[in-house]
DNA sequence: AAATCGTGGTA
DNA sequence: TTACCAAGATT
């Protein structure tokens, strides 16, 4: 089967079978004219990187009726747009959304660079991102190479080298079937059959409109691709953390350095996370005592054992580390989810206020 | 260029 | 319980 008919039977399933998703203007509207919002498509595609739609979605709506455009966005506090983001994960993307936010508004007037270029040189648009805000809000014929992208050329193709080598090879695959006609249709179309039929482990080969095609299927070998180098496993890290409430019922937290793991965010002070034991470190001199029941948390490459350790603190406190927050100044979902579990379990050990 | 950077759902 | 996986970017 040709290029061109391939991608002619991807339009014809997306047509019928796209998802309806809040940042998306769907087939039918785009048709009849409609234009995706640039601001919703770059929103949209930060939130979804190495994320899924189902998680997305509550943070989508909330930024959208916080900050309606990338004006209000670049004019907002920094720690309300980390709070908000707070859950999400990769927290560099909401630093990074700020920045380019603040460029956007001022110094581009308010308009997203409308080239894979010019997306390119943003803060936080990396090759996807720039390529997708293209294709799909300035329908340029750039192709989109995400996850789903790979494992449907993967397949198709039936391409055995595995992952991240077959890479360059897989984008090229993807830039042949591209169109010159409704490319950010398709880079969607791809996107959506990669999410809904050609999925990772049990592939719906039977309904797929590339069934026929498809060369992976046809040696039955769909479910085994991609290929993918094995990980190396993660090691565990210890650590405590201090929740401490002073008499007032303000609590001591600290902000997190802008670099690094949860980089921008709050948190509880307390030991840094090794392999080794840590010794006590507590933020101010105080009766701490054990919560009882550790966190557990695993990150991209560790698991993490949190120790927690609780305590009243007095009215005249001065901690030697983080600062003190009213509890009006700061909601639990304000933290990272880590941060969350430790408080959830600390809270009980305090008692009511 | 290999390592770093989150989280929740799922099998 | 563990491991894998999701619309990747940055250094």
């Amino acid at each position: 089967m040709r290029d061109e008919d391939l991608s002619c039977a991807l339009l014809v399933w997306y047509d019928a079978h796209a998802r309806d998703l809040p940042w998306r203007v769907g087939p039918a509207a785009r048709a009849a004219g409609m234009r995706p919002d640039p601001y919703a498509v770059w929103l949209s595609e930060v939130m979804l990187q190495q994320t899924t739609v189902a998680a997305v979605r509550d943070y989508f709506h909330r930024f959208t009726r916080l900050w309606p455009d990338v004006a209000a966005l670049a004019a907002a506090e920094d720690a309300q747009v980390m709070g908000e983001w707070a859950g999400l994960g990769y927290y560099a993307r909401a630093r990074n959304l700020l920045k380019c936010a603040r460029v956007v508004a001022g110094e581009m007037d308010g308009r997203f660079p409308d080239t894979r270029e010019g997306l390119l040189a943003l803060p936080g648009i990396g090759p996807y991102t720039a390529a997708a805000i293209a294709a799909i809000a300035f329908d340029r014929p750039e192709t989109v190479v995400d996850g789903n992208v790979e494992r449907v050329m993967s397949r198709l193709f039936a391409v055995q080298t595995p992952l991240p080598s077959a890479k360059p090879a897989l984008t090229a695959l993807a830039a042949r079937l591209t169109p010159a006609q409704r490319p950010g249709d398709h880079a969607q179309a791809v996107m959506d059959l990669g999410a809904t039929i050609c999925t990772p482990k049990k592939p719906a080969c039977g309904i797929c409109p590339l069934r026929a095609p498809c060369a992976a299927r046809q040696q039955g070998i769909a479910a085994d691709l991609p290929r993918k180098t094995p990980k190396k496993p993660k090691p565990t890290r210890l650590g405590i953390a201090y929740i401490g409430r002073r008499s007032d019922g303000a609590w001591l937290l600290e902000r997190r350095p802008e670099k690094g793991l949860l980089g921008g965010m709050l948190g509880w002070p307390g030991t840094g996370w090794a392999e080794a034991a840590p010794a006590e470190a507590p933020p101010a001199p105080a009766n701490w005592r054990d919560a009882g029941e550790e966190v557990r948390h695993t990150f991209t490459h560790f698991h993490l054992r949190l120790a927690l350790r609780v305590a009243d603190l007095p009215g005249d406190c001065a901690p030697a580390q983080g600062q003190f927050l009213p509890p009006e100044a700061f909601r639990p979902s304000d933290l990272p989810t880590v941060m969350r579990k430790a408080f959830d379990l600390a809270r009980g050990q305090l008692g009511a206020r």
